[in-house]
DNA sequence: CAATATTGTTAGCCAAGGCTAAACTGTTTG
DNA sequence: CAAACAGTTTAGCCTTGGCTAACAATATTG
């Protein structure tokens, strides 16, 4: 302990069980947040060029601007990483397509976004807010937690 | 449209009401997404402190290091930014201290936090995963989700 | 109390993901 | 079919959040 100490009279933990998480434990969830980080956009351009490529039959780099309120600047950078990647093909001046493992990860991706979704208006959330969250949430919402949300939403739409 | 298309027999949305959002909303998400993320890592370091400081009484960057399973270099030049923007004070090679706002600040991370996980555990997923998923997804929860999470934790606690 | 160990800081590097401005390509149209 | 417009790319800049290595301060202990 240092000298004096303005924060000493901090309320205790409400609950003794929500003592802080073993070091390994504590460590390995940053570690999978910054994880996902990583390929949260990465997996969002792809999404979003799949949805494009099926709602509209074309993905150009100025729909993606525009929809992800960004530079076409930044999106043409963004489409040679995913080159690099391997997720999409493109000629210059052409519209995009997906490879095959573009396909998969759009279709992976598009799933959770929806379950996230779907699961949040079953909840009871607005709809434009189920929007916003499910955008967020999606990247990090692990299997496990998935498949309860599907459960959860399907029972909610039995009744 | 341009020549061959070998995306084109993509399958149809699922569900015609969940074609594309109007670009607006789009964009939206895609916003609220990009500024949560700049705020994220900031709260996750403020809400540490706060626990650390809760828990142990004091904040050493080496325990913040540890837990976030970062460099101490990482975390020395983090410290700095929070200092900057007045959220810790701190002496060189002393504890960390949260100032009136950091201390706002880690309070309402934390009330988000355990509101995530508690309905997290609610739902019925497994502890470890629930923590994990819960520091994922806390950024990225509107409060009228919080709102109706809560609601459905008490629910389910009561029955 | 000196030597060692731990802890914290600084310097300098890197990649990612933004931006603007300028150059280039392709399309449309007078 | 040339000019104008729309779309795309490139160059070059900035900030954030990582890292390692080297150095500095504090704490511990023989």
């Amino acid at each position: 302990m240092t000298d004096s100490n303005p924060n000493a009279s901090l309320p205790a933990p409400s609950i003794p069980g929500d003592a802080l998480p073993p070091v390994e434990q504590h460590a390995q969830q940053y570690a999978t947040v910054r994880n996902a980080h990583e390929t949260e956009l990465i997996e969002d351009y792809v999404e979003l060029i799949g949805d494009l490529l099926a709602h509209r039959g074309e993905a150009r780099a100025a729909d993606i601007a525009n929809r992800m309120a960004v530079s076409q600047a930044t999106v043409s950078k963004m489409i040679r990483r995913l080159n690099e990647l391997e997720l999409v093909t493109s000629k210059p001046y052409r519209s995009l397509f997906l490879t095959e493992a573009g396909q998969k990860m759009a279709e992976t991706s598009r799933a959770r976004h929806d379950i996230v979704l779907h699961f949040l208006r079953a909840l009871g959330v607005r709809d434009a807010t189920a929007r916003i969250d499910a955008e967020g949430m999606e990247h990090h919402v692990s299997d496990e937690t998935l498949a309860i949300m599907q459960r959860f939403t399907e029972q909610q739409q039995k009744s």
